[in-house]
DNA sequence: GCAAGGTC
């Protein structure tokens, strides 16, 4: 063992925050009568030193500690500037651990300190994350002092038992624990840092986001928290678009006598179809006397709530005060740094069996308006004392959130201080008390064979709720009625009600979806939700419910016709199971990463090559910009080793015409190369390797076919191999070599257009132009889809057929085509001049047919004629699409109206 | 300029 001059060994305890430090200190220093204590390098973090002694050896203690973690995990600084690299390379891209500037005081003060100490003791929070910062407490102690012998102290509050019990009882750290943070942590930095750039520098070019023009500082973010709490909000707006309206019907009755009025409710609760209501009505109205077939007299408890955590202090703050979680916890930080409520980011709403209840309520006799609720509890005659129940939740670090000093209001307190306060201190005072107690009276009726039911309720003892002025727990008091008794109703009625879509969800309905889900910790939830307002991905109206901005509908809306699930809660939920494997050792920190990075690497090529979804779906509600598309998302990327010079990669590169090649890094002194297919429009490597060809690694391509370009009984979408194996890429290059398209094998050549009018060599704006070139193979592209980005039509249409897809859950297509067709006349009714931003005619959602159809024939009574996707019978391609009314859609070219083609062809196209 | 997690 280690020793001091002196005898004494020298030991150096680091807590995750000051008031850790602080507490502890003062705990074990009670022994010795007394800490000193001094500043350390930042000003925060002190330094208390005193005498202990530990298992009989004298020790010289100083504590101080960190403010959560001590260091931050980043690129290696060639692979931080955005255009630095291909965002796909962030995937594998070098990271590392520092300490950033704002935390190099504290740096130094561990590192002076360690220098002098034989022993480190770690006093950080008893979770993953502080077994994390335990071990960069180690990193940086141990660079200083390479001797010290290192210890864990563990314990689960902040009182003597405990802390004295951890401190006798010294455990290592835990490597596994920390293992599982350095892979969430790179997961998410990973992830996050290249879908952001990705979707960024992708759609900050292709739209103008930003009416005043400027988007400079616009960050399109993707994060793994972020995302599913934004996809929990556009979800129910969803749901509340697709709601159909529904009329039902209800039979009601009540009785008016001396004593009052009972309110019956019909036990069938409501019908859908009226001729059975009218039905069973004119039954009951035909034999009208109600008879009494029982009456239950019941006693009810309504119970206090569990003591507050978090999450329940910032959805109670959100219900009652409609405070944002966001300010609730910036303004519980300020009353726990003052020392009037307990630390305010804790999961526990179980207080620990040693807490002194008695003396925390003790506190508060002498408020004005709640002194005389805890005089009372304190009195064991009153018999309100009861003790808190447990909500099932530990973090094993904080107890629930309770006051710890009196105040009767602070001369610099706002009144959400004031609010905040109070709502913790009723809440403690609740949860210390008896349950409410009332009497329930359900009366239960027959008429003509139908059961009705009334019930009543009456507050015999209302205990806690004299201090939750938050719950209440109304009831009606119900005249009195005895088995078999008969009355003729006073009314009976058949009434008519309309089924209501769900309401948008609330901040306090978004903290629980994210609770549920796993989404974040208690001390980030309010984070992420800010960080939707912050991006303009969601706003918030004065009831704190939220919904999703175009932006944000068009983000969820793009992924989630990729196919991905990404702005849904499973992944985060995935990735926390497989941190708790890491955590108890089951499964690997470099098996996860490994396995995770790849999935997700696989995840965002893909989601890369299907960028054109994403497009769509911004362009549903954004104007097209005229910038170029950023070709930094089109880089190079390694194929496969070269065969040919056995010494350089083959990579896959776009020419600027468009075409795609794999050609080998030696370039000029290797001339090897592989050229793709000409109806390739988007390819992109994936991380799999194929089994079979070598020598390899040869890397799966993901790749894009122009539709028109192929046979129709070829899938756009293929993952093919250019190592030999690939039988479908391999007749797709057959076919673009001697197909109609005159394409050869020699790309290089410059042609605008061939003979047979198809360009070669699209470019990216050409990708998005919407206007696409008859072709052989052409199946023909829908009305929608020739007028998704002309000028008039910038956001509807394809909106329009988002919503049908979803309506008719992609079923019939030909009710599809007709909801198409109907909707496209409905848009010339309505949008005969561009839309504002605000109103993108989302009421068409929610059009039945047969209203659709209403308005398809006033379209036709307008006379508009839209352009080029009025015409008459069939286009080019043999397709034909039917309007509403059954007659037939079709395109045509809109320059001269020639069915044959379309007008990016046309020839007398600029005349 | 990017994530989420600590915390001041």
């Amino acid at each position: 063992m280690n020793r001091g001059g002196g005898g004494a060994i020298r030991v150096l305890n680091v807590a995750e925050k000051p008031s850790v430090a602080k507490s502890v200190a003062e705990i074990l220093s009670r022994q010795s009568g007394g800490m000193r204590s001094r500043e350390g390098r930042s000003r925060y973090n002190r330094v208390f030193e005193f005498g202990y002694s530990i298992a009989g050896q004298a020790c010289h203690m100083l504590v101080t500690s960190v403010t959560g973690h001590l260091m931050e995990l980043e690129f290696d600084d060639r692979y931080r500037r955005w255009h630095s690299c291909d965002p796909a390379d962030l995937f594998h891209a070098p990271v590392r651990k520092s300490v950033p500037q704002d935390k190099q005081d504290i740096k130094r003060t561990l590192e002076e300190e360690a220098r002098t100490c034989h022993w480190l003791v770690l006093w950080l929070d008893c979770d993953r994350e502080g077994e994390n910062i335990a071990y960069e407490v180690v990193d940086i102690c141990t660079g200083a002092n390479s001797r010290l012998n290192i210890w864990r102290a563990r314990f689960s509050a902040l009182i003597d038992r405990e802390i004295n019990e951890a401190v006798q009882h010294l455990d290592r750290p835990n490597k596994l624990f920390a293992d599982a943070v350095d892979a969430r942590q790179e997961i998410d930095l990973r992830i996050g840092a290249s879908f952001t750039r990705f979707q960024t520098m992708l759609l900050k070019d292709a739209f103008v986001l930003d009416d005043t023009g400027d988007d400079r500082n616009i960050i399109l973010s993707y994060g793994p928290c972020q995302f599913p709490t934004l996809g929990f909000i556009v979800e129910r707006f969803w749901e509340i678009q697709a709601h159909e309206p529904e009329e039902f019907w209800t039979i009601n009755c009540s009785h008016t006598s001396d004593e009052g009025t009972a309110s019956f409710v019909w036990i069938r609760g409501h019908l859908f179809d009226y001729s059975s209501a009218v039905v069973i009505y004119e039954m009951c109205v035909e034999e009208p006397m109600a008879t009494v077939q029982n009456v239950r007299n019941q006693e009810k408890l309504k119970y206090p709530p569990y003591p507050l955590s978090t999450i329940e202090l910032q959805k109670r703050a959100s219900r009652y005060f409609r405070m944002a979680s966001e300010h609730t916890m910036k303004v519980a930080e300020e009353l726990y740094q003052a020392g009037f409520i307990s630390y305010p980011r804790t999961e526990t709403d179980n207080f620990s069996p040693n807490t002194d209840l008695h003396s925390i309520v003790r506190d508060q006799v002498a408020h004005p308006n709640w002194g005389t609720y805890a005089q009372r509890l304190l009195d064991p005659e009153a018999r309100l004392w009861k003790n808190p129940s447990n909500g099932g939740h530990d973090d094993k670090a904080h107890p629930p959130i309770h006051p710890t000093k009196f105040s009767a209001g602070e001369t610099n307190w706002s009144d959400n201080h004031k609010k905040l306060y109070e709502l913790v201190v009723r809440h403690f005072l609740a949860c210390c008390s008896q349950p409410a107690v009332g009497a329930e009276t359900t009366v239960e009726i027959d008429i003509a064979g139908e059961q009705f039911n009334a019930s009543g309720r009456v507050v015999l003892a209302k205990n806690y709720l004299d201090i939750y002025r938050f719950d209440s727990w109304g009831g009606t008091l119900l005249p009195t009625y005895t088995i078999g008794q008969q009355f003729v109703p006073t009314t009976l009625t058949l009434d008519s009600g309309v089924t209501r879509p769900p309401p948008l969800l609330a901040e306090a309905d978004l903290l629980s979806c994210m609770d549920k889900a796993g989404i974040g910790t208690d001390a980030t939830m309010h984070d992420h939700i800010k960080k939707l307002l912050d991006r303009s991905y969601a706003t918030k109206d004065a009831n704190t419910r939220f919904s999703p901005t175009n932006l944000g509908e068009a983000l969820v809306m793009g992924y989630d016709e990729m196919g991905y699930e990404l702005w849904k809660p499973y992944l985060r939920s995935m990735m926390e199971a497989d941190m708790k494997s890491v955590s108890v050792g089951a499964k690997s920190k470099s098996e996860v990463l490994e396995n995770c990075l790849q999935q997700m690497k696989a995840c965002f090529l893909d989601a890369r090559a299907n960028k054109a979804k994403l497009l769509d779906a911004m362009g549903t509600f954004f104007a097209r910009s005229n910038r170029p598309i950023n070709e930094a998302q089109n880089s190079i990327e390694a194929v496969r080793p070269c065969a040919a010079c056995n010494e350089a990669e083959m990579v896959l590169k776009r020419r600027q015409t468009g075409e795609f090649m794999v050609s080998c890094r030696g370039f000029p002194q290797c001339r090897n190369v592989v050229w793709l297919p000409g109806s390739v429009s988007e390819a992109a490597v994936t991380g799999q390797v194929c089994p079979t060809c070598g020598p390899g690694p040869v890397y799966k391509i993901q790749f894009k076919f122009r539709r028109r370009d192929i046979p129709p009984t070829f899938d756009v979408d293929h993952l093919g191999c250019i190592g030999g194996c690939d039988d479908i890429l391999k007749e797709l290059t057959e076919i673009s070599r001697f197909g109609s398209h005159n394409q050869t094998a020699t790309p290089a050549r410059n042609q605008s257009q061939t003979p047979s009018g198809v360009r070669q060599g699209t470019s990216m704006q050409d990708l998005h132009s919407g206007f696409r070139p008859a072709g052989q193979f052409t199946n023909g592209p829908t009305p929608v889809a020739q007028v998704k980005y002309s000028a008039h039509h910038v956001e509807n249409p394809a909106y329009h057929e988002r919503l049908i897809q979803r309506l008719t859950g992609g079923g019939s297509s030909i009710n599809a085509k007709i909801l198409h067709a109907a909707f496209l006349w409905e848009d010339d009714v309505q949008n005969s001049a561009p839309r504002g931003r605000g109103a993108r005619g989302r009421g068409g959602g929610r059009t039945s047919s047969r209203q659709a159809s209403a308005s398809a024939s006033a379209g036709r009574r307008g006379g508009s004629q839209g352009r080029g996707r009025r015409g008459r019978g069939r286009n080019a391609d043999g397709m034909m699409f039917v309007a509403a009314t059954g007659e037939p859609v079709n395109n045509s070219c809109f320059i001269c109206g020639d069915p044959t083609h379309f007008a990016n062809v046309c020839p007398n196209r600029g005349r």
